[in-house]
DNA sequence: AATTTTAATGAAAGCGCTTTCAATTTAAGT
DNA sequence: ACTTAAATTGAAAGCGCTTTCATTAAAATT
């Protein structure tokens, strides 16, 4: 591999005036500008972007930590956020730390040793504390999917109540009174936030809250099809089930067709997040979206605007969910 | 941040007995490896990986370059090369180049330039010719996906043949012998063989080829969408429409949901990969499985195996697929 | 106790690039 | 033609770490 040394030899400059045809910074006269270029044809140079990283501390590579690679969740994340950072020649370095504290200070670290020139975040593990700690230091970073009031600039995040609320009022406006309610894990911010509104769309339509009336799952396919059963067992009435996220609505889809019910004739459905499945299920789902993608994106935004210093469309912090009305719900 | 140089001062060593501990190469006697960890504490020392990159010519981090990475596909195989690799504190770089060649190019050239100490490729656009030059190289690549004569202990990929012949036999075996096919595009080498190994089938039976009962689809749902909708136009009789993926046998059974027919009383439909939405659908998608998962593992393992000298389970380059029997074929 | 071996350490030269800062050209102004 | 300002260049000092190679200290041998 050619090094910048034998470049500026071949060319009959110096180290420095490689270095500046290289990054195109301050002036070089034309002639030599070719000159140099030529030689790197010659020689088929490639840059080492290591050894650039290490003279300029930039590493033009942005740390991205999800919770998990598998998941469209994520998968939708990652993607718009590449997209954006590519357009800029940046690059983006991933780990997923599976939400558990100790992992993620790891990767963090590592991501920070690593040169990356800002970080982007999905953490679940780690305390607010943490990240408010992390936001002071030197690396710029975004958290995505999570609200803490003291680095709220530093956030992108959903507004969940809203989501919740949008979902059971879709629901009461079709005519449902019987609703239940699947929701995540109690840990998670965003499942009790999705609940909050939920219970205030009750509240609101004048429907009393019943905590029998809640099933907490696991965000997990499984999770839909144990609420189900479990109101079942209980012997709950309902012509809806509102769902904390898609995932566990196909459960319940699944678990009610099992006993025969016709959907949604017999059962209403709404999910929440729109991962793409959604659209193979029959009937096809009635949730709520989740703009992760743009979130992904507003995120990259949100880098090349403080490290790149590139101007961007408005910097937008908080995200609003909206209904995706398909054919899950019934008109009662 | 503190470095080696502020560290040997603290711990009066030099700073060849800093590296020394930070890597635990050779000996170092007990007493001042302690002491050195003891100034490392005291200064919070965190090592700069890029330095030691440079210096090493080693990056601990490994090139993974995709298609796309919003698809469920490539999401599996990130997944499991992410965790594969994390085992052995590996950690992956990622680029999305989208099946364009020029990008694929320029991402291969980015990720060795980054020093990555190997890539693992799922590519489309470049040359088998490519490849092979690639392979010569000095980084360790592996190739997901592809199978090209010259190099092919440097792939990993599935007997697709095989896929399209048990799909087929699968209908066939089920009391099927109207068969209609939606292929994937002619240009990807996978899709190609699977109408193959659909083809070996359909003969095998004594059942004459006809190519007016092959569509041509885009592997996405809309492809199958069309698929369905162009049999029908051309008046064609089928009791079964094999699909080349998943997603488009998603289309197909809505189409033909929306004509009225029930599934699969009146059609059978079998896709191809299982990606977990098949799970979803209504009725559970019968398909066959494509081990991305496995796939991803392996190559992983074939990097820690000849990069870093690791000794892993068998390598193992062609992975067969299976089938999947879920609710989606009907037994004549 | 003297001599070999072996184990621990340090000095110093990079890895390939960026980035002052000063020196040299070239262009502009009068 | 003579200054002065502006544009180009080069020398050299790092960036933070690894890695010979030589040196010194400790352990083993006789």
């Amino acid at each position: 591999m050619a090094t910048i040394y034998e470049v500026s030899k071949l060319a009959g400059v110096s180290l420095a005036t490689v270095s500046r045809v290289l990054n195109d910074s301050s002036a070089v006269r034309e002639s030599t500008r070719e000159r140099v270029h030529q030689a790197m044809r010659q020689l088929n140079y490639q840059p080492n972007a290591v050894a650039k990283s290490l003279a300029s501390s930039r590493s033009d590579s942005i740390g991205v930590l999800v919770t998990e690679l598998k998941s469209p969740f994520f998968t939708y994340m990652m993607g718009a956020i590449e997209k954006e950072l590519r357009k800029h020649h940046k690059h983006v370095v991933v780990t997923a730390s599976h939400a558990e504290a100790e992992r993620e200070r790891e990767d963090i670290q590592f991501l920070v040793s690593r040169s990356c020139d800002a970080l982007i975040v999905h953490v679940e593990g780690v305390s607010d504390e943490y990240l408010i700690e992390l936001c002071k230091g030197p690396v710029p970073v975004v958290i995505v999917n999570r609200y803490i009031e003291e680095v709220k600039e530093h956030c992108i995040y959903l507004d969940n109540e809203l989501g919740g609320y949008l979902a059971a009022k879709l629901a009461i406006d079709s005519g449902h009174k019987d609703i239940v309610y699947v929701s995540g894990p109690r840990n998670k911010h965003d499942a009790m936030s999705r609940l909050e509104g939920h219970n205030r769309a009750l509240e609101e339509a004048g429907i009393a809250l019943d905590p029998r009336r809640v099933y907490t799952g696991n965000y997990l396919q499984t999770g839909g099809w144990e609420g189900y059963q479990h109101f079942r067992q209980q012997n709950i009435d309902f012509t809806t089930v509102i769902c904390g996220n898609d995932e566990m609505a196909t459960g319940v889809m699944s678990a009610a067709r099992d006993e025969g019910l016709g959907l949604p004739r017999d059962l209403s459905v709404i999910g929440f997040d729109n991962m793409l499945f959604g659209n193979y299920t029959f009937p096809k789902l009635t949730t709520i979206e989740n703009p992760i993608h743009k979130m992904g994106q507003m995120a990259a935004q949100i880098v090349m605007a403080t490290v790149y210093k590139k101007t961007v469309p408005d910097i937008q912090n908080e995200f609003e969910p909206r209904i995706v009305l398909r054919d899950s719900v019934r008109n009662l």
